[in-house]
DNA sequence: TCTCCATATGACCACCTGGTCATACCATAC
DNA sequence: GTATGGTATGACCAGGTGGTCATATGGAGA
């Protein structure tokens, strides 16, 4: 990120010329991934000529990057918003809620999802491990102050290794998402063709999962103990 | 997969000359992606003419399918007998040695493992929806009849909803696999640099994991019950 | 009106792709 | 020797790629 991938005068360009390019980029990176997407594509999309690219951004690679800084921004403005508004709540509500502002988050822009599934899987990407840890990193951090919060409140009991389950939480929420956004991704539950209101519900089930067996013996019947067979 | 993908030519040939074809096309489109993959360099790299290969295949497409069905045998073989080495075991042994397994079968066949997540995460593969049905479904078969069974040996507490175990355990140990076997992609673990006892005791770590959170709460304290607070 | 300069343009370049095909090869059969 | 038939070959094709550049445009200042 040493040196702007983004010239000046892309971003002297009226705000609407501005919105119709890095759209017309999202999709197809996103669509396509980095080394597959076209160029040629996306000033076709776009509507300006293969040379007015060229004047904007440095080269293919800056696009990316540029549509990476974007991206970021809104994960992170989305991050933190939620991590505001559940503040008071336990940590498996948290979770539960968290859970669903990434349904909701997927549902309303599934293109900056797209985008980081490539970054995640493509090991082609230009920067990808560079790219990956800014992004890995926020939601490590989230889901270990999560944990934190559950540890000294007592709502996860204390004699469970820290780092297993935030991998463990990390892990099942992501995939979640990704059954959401991936079509023939998830055979057990088909979440990808599920309406809203199951796709919630099958949120809450995992999540009331995770809260039984990691929440202290005496608190985790909040809904009742079952019996062993 | 109705008609075969490979011509007889082809399985004429003198089977080191043959291994030599379907290493160089493994490694190709394990590493690139299929459309990225590029005949060319599967021809410069296992030395026969770029005409050859079209007396071997039909196409691109079917370069990529045989390849798919040889894949596919060695991942049954391998299933099947892990199946069969655990048989007796309660299941969350039997969760740990197949993850073992998988992380052994990542180390021997690299190769597999990759191509296997690219048709997990490539929209654009050919076929897709179709092969990943196929490779799923062993995962999600082997995951029910092991929680099947836990749950008829009283291993498994009775009061969790099924398919949200098995959606859980297999995103964990998928989850387990794909950071073991992409760089950079795990941040909490680090698996993918980690040395191979790390990788089984993180192993076990996350699978007792489970075993305190899913098994009733008689049988989960094998090895001390925690306290909270 | 003329100058200046940021911006816009698309024909063009070298390179690579999947795929074809006329030709050459070579062992067997007669 | 020669005919047969499976196999091997690589020059070649149309189409697409990221990137370039000479030229055109258009508005502000003189």
């Amino acid at each position: 990120m040493e040196t702007s991938p983004v010239r000046p005068t892309f971003l002297n360009l009226p705000p609407e010329k501005r919105e119709r390019i890095i759209d017309a980029a999202l999709a197809e990176f996103a669509d396509k991934g980095y080394e597959q997407a076209s160029l040629n594509a996306v000033v076709a999309a776009s509507g300006i000529a293969k040379g007015s690219l060229y004047q904007y951004f440095t080269d293919k690679q800056g696009i990316f990057l540029y549509l990476f800084e974007v991206a970021v921004g809104v994960v992170r403005r989305t991050l933190l918003s939620v991590k505001e508004e559940t503040r008071e709540a336990d940590v498996f509500t948290r979770l539960e809620k968290s859970l669903g502002a990434g349904v909701d988050f997927i549902r309303r822009h599934p293109r900056l999802f797209g985008l980081y599934l490539r970054i995640l899987y493509d090991q082609r990407t230009p920067r990808r491990q560079e790219l990956l840890q800014a992004v890995r990193r926020f939601a490590a951090d989230y889901f270990t102050s999560l944990v934190r919060q559950g540890l000294s409140r007592g709502e996860i009991r204390a004699d469970v290794p820290r780092e297993a389950v935030i991998f463990l939480l990390d892990a099942v929420l992501d995939r979640f998402l990704q059954a959401v956004a991936m079509p023939a991704f998830d055979v057990t539950l088909g979440l990808d063709r599920a309406a809203p209101e199951e796709v919630a519900a099958r949120g809450r089930e995992l999540i009331e999962l995770l809260r039984r067996g990691l929440a202290p013996p005496a608190a985790a019947g909040a809904k009742g103990e079952g019996n062993p067979g």
